[in-house]
DNA sequence: CTAAACCCTGCACCATGGTGCAGGATCAAG
DNA sequence: CTTGATCCTGCACCATGGTGCAGGGTTTAG
């Protein structure tokens, strides 16, 4: 009763390839499912948001490696090793978080321009994020 | 004088390899640099920054087509088409930065019940990206 | 019961973003 | 002027993240 998904539900409620649930699976992303019909794979319902999870995370620039590592987090019992790896996390995300500011900012100031219609100056997009 | 890198050390000023220094030309997210000495490349020192502009850009998830995109919407006459790609790309670093803030948030929670020594709630970083 | 739809494995192929090497020319320091 | 570092082109190869297909079994709606 908790698994209740075939593979092809699952890829449609996810949004992704069949083969792409299989490859996940090969790469250690998504743990074997049950079984329970002559080798059809059935899964619980909320694998869907795992595989969206996989999917954004993806979009904001990690592997899958990484990606690995960040759910593993999650099912990890706390220990030095977690925190720290949790504490460079942080680190990399605000670097992002600063580095898409940025982006956004110079692409709002591009909007502002257009519509005042003085296209003089240069847009900043490449001096703000392509400084160190 | 304006021109004075020789691709080896446009290389190491953006930390990347030679090769993809001359790939990236290929692909047109540089163009093709004075060669004033029989063929030997010479780039102007900025040329640096736009490199790690685009490394920037690609491990906040952008492929190298979306970095040529971006890169000229800095050059670009503003037009209608100019304004509404900008806009879109706005939207769409908007999101990103949504979702990064929430996997910020939750892996900082983890941190903190690492710290307080009560790990017995799962850390909900799938639950926040997991969810349309 | 049958046909369409779905699932299985395994293997080959694809796109993106590079990287390495061969074979040769060209600096630049001593 | 030599010698080592650097550059050139072209081509082959690599890793990552998938995707497609063959050949065959299973399910399920009519």
């Amino acid at each position: 009763m908790t698994a209740t998904l075939t593979i092809g539900s699952l890829a449609q409620a996810a949004g992704v390839n069949i083969a792409t649930i299989r490859y996940y699976q090969r790469r250690g992303l998504l743990e074997e499912p049950d079984r329970p019909l002559r080798g059809y794979r059935r899964y619980p319902v909320d694998m869907a948001k795992r595989v969206r999870f996989i999917k954004r995370a993806q979009a904001l620039g990690f592997t899958l490696e990484e990606i690995i590592a960040l759910m593993r987090l999650e099912k990890m019992n706390c220990c030095a090793d977690t925190r720290m790896l949790a504490t460079h996390k942080v680190a990399s995300i605000k670097q992002k978080l600063a580095d898409l500011t940025a982006m956004k900012k110079a692409l709002m100031q591009l909007i502002n321009q257009c519509d005042a219609g003085n296209r003089r100056g240069k847009c900043p997009i490449i001096d703000l994020l392509g400084h160190d």
